[in-house]
DNA sequence: CCCTGATTCGC
DNA sequence: GCGAATCAGG
């Protein structure tokens, strides 16, 4: 049978990836067929990627591809892809502004693969939900990706590590 | 050697 | 869109 990712395979996954479930966790979670290079695979084209670190975060620092097959001549540069977004990613909802979070409506079920993944609450707890709006610029819509990706350089921590989870905590 | 995620390419 | 293959790091 082909791993079809329906929503529920789709919304486990990504509840599984947000709860720090790595990739091969999900992967044998969701039952087998799908390996866990399939679950990365799909995290990424729904445009998830970096949460909070699983066990041995993996730093990659720098990824040059592999010429596995002849690539004649991929000179092109292509596209810079969302790394731009990456470098910015560090998501510190601490204090954004009074954004009045009257969402909740999207959950790990009803969460689209576009809707804005603005974690509101514990992703543990039942009443954890998404903003759920369209997702603008990366995973967040427009208001959440603008505080999101803000090169806010908080003082108080100089190296400034701001993991998902802790995000998370204090936006709990 | 185990694990992790990231990326690219072929299907 | 999906997933294997591969890479790179811890």
């Amino acid at each position: 049978m082909t791993a079809g990712w329906t929503e529920d395979r789709v919304g486990a996954l990504t509840k599984l990836w947000l709860e720090g479930q790595s990739a091969s966790q999900i992967a044998k979670a969701l039952g087998g067929g799908v390996t866990r290079n399939a679950v990365i695979g799909k995290v990424h084209r729904l445009g998830l990627s970096g949460r909070a670190a699983p066990s041995q975060p993996a730093r990659t620092t720098y990824r040059p591809t592999r010429p596995r097959a002849a690539a004649p001549a991929p000179a092109q540069p292509s596209a810079p892809r969302r790394i731009e977004a990456a470098q910015s990613r560090p998501v510190p909802p601490t204090r954004p502004d009074p954004t009045p979070e009257m969402p909740g409506t999207a959950t790990v079920m009803t969460l689209g693969a576009h809707m804005c993944k603005w974690p509101i609450g514990d992703p543990s707890s039942t009443e954890f939900s998404f903003c759920g709006r369209r997702a603008s610029e990366g995973v967040y819509c427009v208001e959440h990706a603008r505080v999101a990706y803000q090169p806010q350089v908080k003082r108080g921590s100089k190296d400034g590590s701001t993991d998902l989870a802790r995000s998370l905590r204090r936006y709990i």
